[in-house]
DNA sequence: GGGGCCGGTTCACACAGCGTTCACATATGG
DNA sequence: CCATATGTGAACGCTGTGTGAACCGGCCCC
């Protein structure tokens, strides 16, 4: 479960409760700045921002969370009434909203679906095995929380590999699928590669990429490390 | 305005009143095959469906709604509070819900909203990325305090790069989706545009607009967004 | 209608990054 | 202990990109 980022610090006793009560990890902010400093390494999982108080310092959180360098999703804006004619010209400034005075129940629905929304609508355009994250959208590759500054054959080759674990590869086929062309006589080509991938993947996931002596290279399923059977690598 | 699916058929007497007094419009219907047969040749702009009546057949006209081949964005489901509880495993219904009975600007506040989302309502007339501000209507622009002289194509090749931050173009890419035509061997004045736009946005915010080698451009966005799916945070 | 200016395109060149290759060291298996 | 396979470090050369400048067409002003 991720943390909600929650404004103002303190929140209303009733959103603290009805937070509590339906199980949301949470964490109350007073103003944008103490959010981006306390914000969790996976990021918030979205945020109640509660407008009764303090409509206009609630709105310039809102446009802080979503400023397009680093938009957050799933923003539930809780407010009464009488501001709801202030929602018109700031319609990107949030997922979702719900009046205040609410029913618990209701912000919980809300809550779980903004969840489910940013959950499935979210870019599509990542791979992703173990701590290893790869956005094909930006050619941007993380591992953990450290971004990896790979060249474009790099980044091709470990794409191959991420979107094909546990599967064994040899020089060849790797020449022929990642670099897309038969090739004379380069095979250590690859060799080199899979050296400055795992030299880039750092000390700690180096083994993520493995050696089958005679064979290939392997990324991942690290299960079967060890002494394994010939017939899987004839059988591959 | 593109015409609303309403359901049922006659609506309640409350919800017709609302939605003709916030000025959209719509068309009743009683079911999912009646819905199919009357669509209009643009597609529905969306839905509203009361489930106070009969909340099996309601969910039954959505089904046939989202269905994978034919899925319709902007489903609004109108329901009484004892009914939330039947939201937990139909998320994927709907797009957001009303509670019933309803205050007639907060329905009209989550159809608009729901429309802006939908991407049915003219675009924004304004753009910011970081400091960097793009007025759309005076064709002006401005990074921090001071105004940016830029010509009719830098000024559309920063406003596509705006408008798609993050993302890595080739030049292919770009030349077809703001020169907006096939190219004949020009790709190098993509090059030079580049060149020129960093040069105007000044030594310090140069780097918003980075190289990615033998790839393309790519416009801010150096720090990983964590908009990723949670499955990934589970899966590790 | 002519000349100068402005903006978009193209060209030529230099540099740097990166892919490839080689030579050698080390590991593995028979 | 040998043969083969793989890891390692370094060097080479190509390709892609930055950069300055020229070209060219349109527009406005004189």
């Amino acid at each position: 479960m991720t943390t909600l980022l929650v404004f103002p610090d303190p929140p209303p006793p009733l959103l603290a409760q009805t937070l509590d009560l339906a199980g949301f990890a949470w964490k109350a902010v007073g103003n944008a700045a103490v959010a981006a400093a306390t914000e969790p390494s996976e990021g918030w999982g979205g945020a109640v921002i509660c407008a009764d108080d303090d409509p206009e310092c609630a709105f310039s959180v809102c446009r802080t969370l979503r400023r397009p360098d680093a938009r957050l999703d799933g923003v539930l804006l809780l407010l009464t009434g009488t501001q709801l004619a202030a929602l018109e010209h700031r319609e990107d400034l949030f997922d979702d909203f719900c009046l205040s005075p609410f029913h618990p129940k209701e912000l919980e629905a809300r809550l779980r679906h903004l969840q489910f929304r940013t959950g499935r609508v979210a870019n599509p355009e990542v791979a992703a095995y173990a701590e290893l994250i790869l956005n094909f959208e930006t050619y941007q590759a993380m591992i953990g929380d450290r971004p990896l500054d790979l060249t474009y054959m790099e980044y091709e080759l470990l794409k191959f590999f991420v979107t094909h674990p546990g599967k064994v590869f040899t020089r060849e086929q790797l020449l022929s699928r990642v670099w897309g062309y038969e090739y004379y006589g380069g095979a250590r080509t690859v060799d080199v590669h899979v050296r400055r991938l795992r030299a880039k993947l750092g000390e700690e996931q180096a083994g993520l990429i493995q050696t089958v002596r005679s064979v290939g290279y392997r990324f991942g399923q690290t299960r079967w490390n060890g002494a394994t059977s010939p017939a899987s690598a004839a059988g591959g």
